[in-house]
Parts: structure tokens; sequence; C-alpha cells
DNA sequence: AATCCGGGGAC
DNA sequence: GTCCCAGGATT
């Protein structure tokens, strides 16, 4: 049996039930795959579950305003998905009629699939024979054929989409799609793969050679820079409710339209009075008493290329100020309808500013 | 080609 | 702590 069919044999038998394994829908296989990028399927798989309940088809997700996608996405990380996922729904009902297009190269065109999701729905939904190619397919590739290419690389890419146009099943392109990435998520893993149980053991030059745990060749990571981040948790009364100062993050960057609070950012750390003295605390306060209630201790979040130290200031005033912008004073009860961040979110559910009513 | 963009789980 | 996940966009 050579490589394709016995990847498809073990996938048959060993695949896990997966929702958007029972259906054709291209939007339900194109959801999926979207929320899959760089996310594993447990971590995926709630949010897919309730997206397709809330959004049961494309118009409904056309229809939806994109602050709705982004809090429904809220935790899942990497939020251009949800923005590029809800403009691209928009592409697909004003100038498709709703229709998915049907093939890679148009597939391709809408935001936020690239070259990974266009070959996924392309093949599984419509059976176009083109291999999908992501970090499962490297591993299992570079392993087989011990590959000194780095396959982060132009070149490795190059060299994995060869391989892998020449090992396709062309009468089952979906099938053997989803067994190759599937063998890589469960037995040709990345730490401790099942070499003993592997159906492709004789065939597997790294193996062979005894080097399995030396593939695949990957680019040298980027190192994590740290910055500092002081958030002003500005809270005063206003008609008798808890208010306090939210910031809409529309500039480039990271969150962008969701919603944090009002942000000192420092490439080194600042000591308590330098953050009350420079901005915004500083047009914040403007001359205005004010009562600095907590300071808390650091929250580090770690993102792909960032790692965030951070401090709250929890700031009390005794009235709005009277220029709050570009801020928004917002019902401390009203907190848990906008999109956050997990660092913010995990902030308010220990300060337990939140109140009954807030869910994720 | 390099960098930016999240969050979480396995070890 | 390290690694990496059904990657894409931008520069």
């Amino acid at each position: 049996m050579n490589i394709s069919q016995t990847l498809i044999s073990w996938y048959q038998l060993n695949k896990r039930d997966l929702p958007w394994r029972s259906t054709h829908d291209p939007y339900c296989i194109c959801l999926s795959e979207v929320i899959l990028q760089q996310t594993r399927v447990n971590q995926g798989l709630e949010y897919y579950n309730r997206f397709v309940e809330r959004f049961p088809d494309v118009f409904f997700l056309a229809a939806a305003t994109e602050e709705e996608v982004l809090k429904l996405w809220q935790g899942l990380g990497y939020y251009s998905r949800a923005r590029n996922l809800h403009h691209a729904a928009h592409m697909i009902v004003q100038k498709f009629n709703g229709v998915f297009p049907p093939t890679y190269a148009e597939l391709l065109k809408l935001n936020g699939i690239g070259e990974y999701t266009a070959a996924a729905i392309s093949s599984i939904a419509y059976g176009e024979v083109k291999p999908v190619l992501d970090g499962n397919v490297a591993r299992v590739l570079s392993r087989l054929y011990a590959l000194q290419e780095q396959v982060d690389s132009a070149a490795g890419k190059k060299l994995l989409n060869g391989i892998a146009s020449q090992l396709i099943d062309p009468a089952d392109p979906a099938t053997f799609n989803q067994a190759i990435m599937e063998f890589g998520a469960l037995l040709c893993t990345p730490r401790n793969p099942g070499c003993e149980t592997c159906p492709l053991q004789s065939s597997c030059l790294a193996f062979s050679l005894k080097r399995v745990n030396d593939y695949p060749v990957k680019l040298a990571r980027t190192v994590v820079k740290e910055r500092y981040f002081y958030y002003l948790v500005v809270t005063f009364v206003k008609q008798g409710e808890l208010h306090l100062l939210l910031n809409h993050r529309n500039s480039i960057g990271i969150w962008r339209k969701m919603y944090d609070f009002p942000l000192l950012e420092s490439p080194g750390e600042l000591e308590y009075p330098a953050v009350l003295s420079a901005q915004p605390a500083s047009i914040i306060l403007n001359d205005m008493p004010f009562e600095i209630s907590a300071i808390s201790d650091e929250y580090i979040h770690i993102l792909s290329h960032r790692k965030l130290i951070t401090r709250f200031f929890k700031i009390k005033l005794q009235r709005q100020p009277e220029s709050i912008q570009p801020y928004i004073a917002v019902p401390v009860s009203q907190i848990g309808k906008y999109p956050i961040p997990r660092l913010i979110d995990r902030y308010i559910r220990a300060e337990k500013l939140l109140v009954p009513g807030y869910t994720l």
C-alpha cells in the first residue's frame, strides 16, 4: 500500500468525530478552518459550536456587527481572524449572493483566507485536488523524507508543496488532506510520536536514521520582547451608578477594535509617580482630586512575540472628568457586553469588578 | 524575508 | 520554563 492509501486507511480507523466532518456546507468548513488556524481542536471546538448556533449561515454572519463577532470570538486570540471572517462574509453575500466561491483561486481573494485555508476549503468542500500545508503536514513529510530544508522557509514550503502534490490522492483529496493532518495531530506528534505503532514506520527515513526528534528543521524563533503596560482603572459615580473609562482600540496593532482601559505603554519599568504624571493619566486627572485605591500585582501576559508586564492602577474620582476623550464612560454593570482581551478579562475577574450577569 | 498578531495546553 | 498549534497580513 502506498503512503497516501496508508494514511487514509489509518484515518478511517482513528479519526476523531468532529462536527465539521459531518457536513459538506462550505460555510461550516470555512468557519472551522479559520477558527482552527494556529489553534488546537480542543480549544476551537466550543467556539465553532457557538458560531454555528449564533450564525447558522453566511447571511446571519454578514448581518451581525463586527463588535458582536469579536465578542463571540473573545478569548480565542488572533482577533484579526474574526474581523476578516466578518469582512469575508460581507463579500460573499454582496458579490456572490451568499454562495461561497468554489475554487482555490477565488477563495484566496477573501480576507483571512490564505493558502492553507483556501486549499482546505476547496479540497474538503469541493474536491479540488489541492494539498494543504499546515504544521502537521510539514512535520509528517519532514520526518518521512528527513528533510534538511527549514520547513517554514520559502524554499521549505516549496519543497513540501511539491512532495504533497505528488502524494495527494487525486480521487479523494478531501480525505487525504484531513488524513495527513489528523495523522500529524494524533500520531506523528511534535513530542513523543507514536513511532512504535506507526503504519508508515518502514517508509520513514527519520525513523530509520533514529532521528525523528531532529525533524522538522525550523527557523530560529524571534525573541520575545518585554513591554510594560500601566492600565488606569478610572472609576467614578455618575447618575447613581459606578462607571469606569474604557478605551476603544481603533488604531492598528494589537487587539484592534477591542476594548481595554486607558493605557501607558513603556519599554522599561516605571515608578508610580511617573505613571501618574505622564499621559494619559495627566490628561484624565487634570488637577482633579483623586485617590489611588489600589495598585495591582504584576499580570504577566504572553503573546506570540511580546511579554506584557502589566499593573493596574485603580483610581477613584469624585465625578466624571470634564473631557474623557477619546475614552468612553461605561457603567461597570455593562463591561461584559464589550469584547475585551484576555488580560483585561483576567483582571476584571480577579478584582470582582464584574457583577452578576457578566459572562464570557 | 522578517515581523506582527493570542491564547492555551502538553511536557 | 519551552514548544507549537488545521496561519494570514503587512512591510
